[in-house]
DNA sequence: CCTAGATTATTCGTACACAAACAAGTATTT
DNA sequence: AAATACTTGTTTGTGTACGAATAATCTAGG
């Protein structure tokens, strides 16, 4: 009886943090305004729009993919004509990624409805509850002294 | 300049709630104590642990798994010989699944660690700080806030 | 009773998520 | 310059995640 009542699922930080990201992912799917894109996409979209030009693999370290992650999310922005990849002469094993004209004017055009929707998943807690909660939550996920 | 500041990823609640759950994935994977055991397998177990006997599609809904998940995992479950199945005489459309003896006495092995893992996962917070992000964790993850 | 609607489980297709192994290029060391 | 080590990008394989479609079964309303 006490082993059963000292682990609840419910009560785990792992079982909790999954849902709430569950939640998340469906408030993006039905607010970005975009069908086809995901969370992960719209982040590179960003994160490309922000730095302009970056490879292939460091922009992985940026949006915390792993690189073979990072294969298919750029294959699928590519073959929408939303990013461009040419080699760098510099370093010719990275690829340098850019964002389109067509993939430029998609995140001004989104770039709003994704502030909306971390308002909608943190709608359930008050200003300062939500203050709080990204304060721990940030440094849970260890990106408190992220720089750029 | 204003827009790129307006929006940044590291402070959206979707990129983080990603990343914490990114790392404890990590730590659960380094800690569980059984290499072939994933977070939502041992979910499983620990529900008919607690309940010895459950349809699939109710501990779908009892774990937060969507009932195509659901096949996935208790697919593997059932091939490692950790859980049973057979039909429920009275709904013939539900299987019943319960823990097999190995199942059970692996789960009592591991739930340990179970309380383990969701302590290192809390530890960049104080005591104090772990209760509050627990608790307002626990709201925004219950999915009362939208649609159905 | 009997049919419309709901539920359960399954399958298919797409998209993350990451370990592991690999080839090609770059950097470091001797 | 040669040997070594590291980095970048790719591929393969396994495991979530979920929408959509389907078949079998149960339930409720008429």
């Amino acid at each position: 009886m006490t082993a059963k009542d000292s682990y609840i699922l419910e009560r785990q930080a792992g079982h909790l943090l999954r849902r709430a990201h569950q939640r998340h992912s469906a408030i993006f799917q039905e607010n970005i305004g975009d069908a086809q894109l995901t969370p992960l996409q719209f982040a590179v979209l960003v994160k490309l729009r922000d730095l302009k030009e970056v490879s292939q693999n460091h922009l992985g370290r940026l949006t915390a993919m792993d690189a073979a992650t990072m294969q298919g999310v750029i294959k699928r922005l590519a073959s929408r004509g939303l990013i461009e990849r040419r080699p760098d002469p510099n370093d010719r094993r990275r690829l340098i990624l850019s964002l389109s004209e067509k993939g430029s004017s998609l995140v001004e055009a989104l770039v709003s409805n994704g502030s909306g929707i971390t308002a909608q998943t943190l709608q359930p807690l008050s200003a300062a509850e939500q203050k709080i909660f990204l304060d721990l939550l940030a440094k849970l996920a260890q990106l408190n002294g992220h720089r750029e």
